[in-house]
DNA sequence: TTTATGGCTGTCA
DNA sequence: ATGACAGCCATAA
């Protein structure tokens, strides 16, 4: 296990119930900027039996990210159903109200 | 070692 | 708003 994927557990597992984040979020909180994609591989990488709430992590876009299992995607949006997090007619987050910013950490290029 | 891929993101149309 | 392309870089073969 490397201390990457650490890091990124550690991040995911900051993230409040009810909330979401995007991977490149996750990356950057990491210290990883850019390196949204092996965030999803950590998460991919991760074990069932772990209580990391992978499910909060979308892309940017506020959906849920194709991946090699859709059925994944349908349990992800159940599980975040559950904690509250309101999806669309179009099955999509509104992330500008859910999306959890960590203090000390702007929006994205001086916001908005 | 190199090559291919991927649970993404940003930019352009 | 979405669709298409390119870039980024760790993991897998």
């Amino acid at each position: 296990m490397s201390d990457l994927y650490e890091r990124i557990y550690a991040v995911v597992r900051r993230i409040p119930r009810g909330r979401v984040t995007t991977y490149g979020q996750v990356a950057r909180l990491a210290g990883m900027a850019g390196h949204a994609r092996q965030v999803g591989y950590a998460l991919h990488a991760l074990p069932e039996k772990s209580r990391l709430p992978w499910h909060r992590v979308v892309n940017r876009r506020g959906e849920i990210s194709r991946r090699s299992i859709p059925q994944a995607e349908a349990i992800q949006k159940l599980l975040l159903e559950d904690e509250g997090v309101v999806f669309d007619g179009k099955g999509r987050i509104r992330l500008d109200r859910v999306l959890w910013i960590p203090s000390g950490f702007s929006r994205r290029s001086s916001g908005r």
